[in-house]
DNA sequence: CCAGAATACCTATCTCCATAGTTAGTGCCT
DNA sequence: AGGCACTAACTATGGAGATAGGTATTCTGG
């Protein structure tokens, strides 16, 4: 159901035909949700049928056209009320851990490329995060710049600050894993050469 | 498809019947992996179907009989296979951070009930896997000293050592997650000031 | 001995998401 | 004029998981 209210966050900026929605999930937003276009197609659909949104036939080159979604007040009450409602939290499913926790079922070579592999792909994280926090700091980001121009003065800095904030639990959650990483490298090594 | 290997995992110590099984995922195990019995029960027969385990008809009472689910040589390959594969990390998708990034458009008491539950949901994590690193270390896990019993000595360390260090894993993730969620209230209380 | 808790197993429905296509128009380069 | 990348949108299938039921037997406490 988080489609649903990503979708509205993006849309409560300008509207959006489905196609901008999933090119801006594949870079920007997918850094804290993805979602492939043949499920937001659907969604934006049911979601004009709910009155989120207005899809209105927009002309494209000389015979083609497109749709593009634009928010209602009934949308932006259905995200404000989203926000205001607490989250709730699902059960733990964790593919990494439960591995981790049998790992003296692998080889150790296959045990040191997972660790690697762990650290590999949080530093990417770390990196693309850390680069949207510049980003979102020097004003370089399109998509803060858009929603600030349409944000009253007032509510500028906690929108900024917001952003930041979130961002960097996202670094400091990559930072721990990547030292778990390093910590598994290490005791694997040490488990070998006592074996 | 990491169920599958969940249930390998546990049946590689000892046979056990679905019921069994289910009873495990609600305790010990769900705080790695969770899967309800409307799960497990099909992905049983599936296993079988593949040659991964054996089923046999077990008394039960007087009347009653169960079926007690035995892994193959063929499952423990395919444990071990497993255990020896690269994993995939799928994409990003957090509703945790994706609210955080909006919070501006929640009132400030909602926002610092989002942070607050994100701190006491962490703790309590926290706390039974901090408890579950004690248990192991002093011998007191059933679970693991099942395991230990059908495990070559040579191995017993290892078979310890991941576990513990897969449990501290996930406590170093749950305090990073508690820091940040402190962060946020006081960047909520100072932003609620200056407003 | 009986109520009720626990054991054992099963089914149905629904949403979500991944994957892998198809169709068709646009814009640009050569 | 043809090739090709991009824009735009849709469909179909299948697995995974959540949720909410159902049936029947056994064990245990009063």
């Amino acid at each position: 159901m988080s489609l649903r209210y990503a979708l509205l966050a993006l849309l409560s900026v300008e509207p959006m035909t489905g196609y901008d929605l999933s090119k801006r999930f594949e870079s920007s937003v997918a850094y804290v949700w993805h979602a492939p276009d043949s499920q937001i197609y659907p969604e934006l659909r049911r979601m004009e049928k709910d009155g989120l949104l207005n899809g209105e036939e927009v002309p494209w080159g000389p015979r083609g056209k497109k749709t593009q979604y634009r928010i209602t007040a009934e949308g932006t009450a259905a995200f404000r009320d989203w926000m205001n409602t607490p989250l709730e939290y699902s059960r733990e499913r964790d593919p990494v851990h439960l591995k981790a926790a049998y790992l003296e079922w692998a080889d150790p070579d296959a045990a040191r490329a997972h660790m690697q592999a762990h650290i590999d792909y949080h530093t990417l994280r770390r990196e693309q995060w850390a680069g949207m926090i510049e980003e979102l700091k020097n004003g370089t980001n399109v998509t803060l710049t858009k929603r600030l121009a349409v944000t009253p003065e007032a509510d500028r800095r906690r929108t900024l600050e917001y952003k930041v904030f979130t961002y960097e639990g996202l670094v400091a959650r990559a930072e721990t894993e990547i030292e778990w990483g390093h910590r598994g490298l290490e005791l694997i090594d040490s488990l070998s050469d006592s074996s």
